[in-house]
This record gives C-alpha cells, structure tokens and sequence, in this order.
DNA sequence: AGCTTATGTCAGTCTTGTTGACATTCCAAG
DNA sequence: CTTGGAATGTCAACAAGACTGACATAAGCT
C-alpha cells in the first residue's frame, strides 16, 4: 500500500475494477469458510446418528420457542417432508416438544425440552468458539464488513427473516 | 463515531463485549447467506441433474487445469469415492478429460473440456453477479472485512490452501 | 356445507456423503 | 532385481437427507 493514500482511497478505485479474480476469491472464500463453519458441530452430531439437519432445527427452535411448524419450514427453506422427519426423530428421542396451539389447534407449537437445551448449548457453545476466535482476529471493523456483506448476499425475503430474528421484532 | 478517536479504538471495547447474541447473528447470517450463495448455480445444475458436487469439481478443475484427483480430494474434503463417482458422470457427459500422468502413471490429471468450459461460464457467471452486487452494496471496507473474518473462520490447513490459490504460489 | 389452511404420513427418487474391497503403479529396502 | 508397502484410482453397496406426489385429518373461515 502506498504511503500518504488511505486505504479508502485505494479501495475505493477497485469499486471500479472488480475483477472476476477478486470475486472468484470471494466464492472460495465463502466455501472454505463454511466448512470450518460446520465442522465442530458436524463432529458433536455425528457420535448422535444426527445431522445438520436436527442442528438447524434445534437452532431455530431455541432462537423462537414456540413457533410452529409453518414458521420453521419458512426459515428453513425445505419441505414438510424433510423437516418433518428431523421433527420425528427429535421429539421421539426428547429433545423437542409438540404442543397442540391454544388458539388455532391446527398448529403444533414447537419448545426445547431440557435435554434439546442441553444439547443446543453444546452445539452452539462449538460453533461460537470458533466465530468468536475468527470475530477477535479479525477484529470489530472486519466484523461489521462481514455482516454487510453476508446480507446483501441473502435473497430479500431471507434478509427480512434474518433481521427480524435479529431485532427480535417478531 | 466519537470524532478523533479511531474506528479501531472505539471498537476495541467491545472486543471485550462479543455477547453470545451478537455471535448468534453471526451464526445466522453465515447460515442465510449461504442459501443466497448457492441459490443461482443451484437453479442451473437442477436442469441438468447436476448437483452442488459437480459444481465444486467443475469449478477447481478450471481453477487448477491439469489438477490430480488427490489434490482435488484435499481442496474439497470429500472421500475419493465421493468425488469419483461426481467425475465419472461428468467424464462420461464430455465436460472433463482425464490423462494419464506422464511421470506418475497412477496420477490423473483432469481439464475441462470446451464443453466443460462453458458450463464453468454459466455458473460462475450466476454466482459472481450475485457476489459483485453484494460487494457493490456493502462497499469496499466492508468486502475486505468479509475476507478477513471468512479466512479466520476456516481450519489452519484449508486456510493454506485458500491462500495458496488466491496468491498462484502453487 | 364446502373451501382452505396446517400438519402429518407413506412411498419413491435423487444427490452425495460414507466404508469396504480391489487393481494398478511406483518406490525403496533387502 | 525382486518384493512388499504406499499411493492412486475404481467399483459396489449403503445411509442421510433433500425432493415430489398423493393422501388423511383436523380445524378454521365464508
């Protein structure tokens, strides 16, 4: 980098010129990064016969204790049938519980039991190690970056999901 | 942004404040930005029965024309049954060619075929629109920031071989 | 009463990961 | 120079988890 031009002056000229390269870099990136990503909870699942699958769902579950199915196969973004064998599994195994809904009967509402709770921390306490580790050497600057990006790479309706979980205006 | 004091100043505090919530938010965005990442590609391979596998395959066999198949099983972290059975179909379809190695005879080296080529076009194209427009969104800071916490994300050794095809130092 | 919505289930298919078994080729130690 | 082990790649069989399609049940709504 050249003395007496700020790194925004530098940057702000590949505006200009971003290149196939720089944005091939980007998809790798994007790629790599997703399997360290997953791979600590990956290894904790696979001694439980469960996948990322279960992960999601346990995930989503404790995010919105309640939500119904509808609701989770909309954050998802995969079919009943998909979903609903993970469900199976989880509420036979106890770790998730399925309440008829009080007002519209129709709807199951789904609640963590202790034992999903347990496990979730364990997964979540695995996949936060690392984002933390990654957010400290990258530092807070890096960190804001990151999320701008990332969303302005969801599709629009996804962002919305995304960012009413984050604000919590459900 | 208190004025005279620098970004990296001021989000130094709150190194010492990454909250579980705001990990979590990183979670989830990595988690929906990765649908976004490969929504477009996904859509393409669908009508050709294709699959996210042979895309990966496609895409470091153009990044790395002449690769082996060991090599290629390191970069993508799949079983070599995995990734053959993947290279098999797109043999068989045209879109790659497999030499012999001339000084290791066990050796494979693999090169997309005209064919293969155009395909790699179709798909990078659709995802790099979708990346550049996000880059664009989120500026050049922010892109740079997304690189950094992207490459402490990933394990040690994959994060070498990352570095390794964005510098061309093979 | 009849249409729509929410959920669950059965059956079948596809992709893509796994392990196990095996053939070929190379290389190095005896 | 031979022989045994390591490296490389292929074939077969299996499992997870995604998909579609069809259908059942219950509940809400017009």
């Amino acid at each position: 980098m050249v003395e007496g031009r700020s790194a925004q002056a530098y940057v702000g000229e590949s505006l200009l010129f971003l290149t196939d390269e720089q944005l091939r870099q980007g998809i790798e990136a994007m790629f790599f990064a997703y399997q360290g990503f997953t791979a600590d909870p990956d290894r904790i699942l696979a001694e439980l016969t469960y996948g990322r699958a279960h992960h999601r769902a346990i995930h989503f579950i404790n995010r919105a204790p309640g939500t119904t199915v509808n609701n989770l196969l909309a954050i998802l973004g995969v079919t009943k049938q998909s979903l609903n064998r993970v469900l199976r599994t989880l509420i036979s195994d106890g770790l998730v519980e399925s309440h008829v809904g009080t007002n519209d009967k129709r709807e199951r509402h789904l609640h963590l039991t202790e034992q999903g709770r347990t496990l979730e921390s364990r997964l979540s306490d695995a996949q936060r190690a690392r984002m933390r580790t990654a957010f400290r050497e990258a530092g807070p600057v890096a960190v804001a970056g990151f999320k701008q990006v990332l969303e302005a790479m969801m599709d629009a309706n996804v962002r919305r999901t995304h960012i009413q979980l984050r604000d919590g205006t459900t």
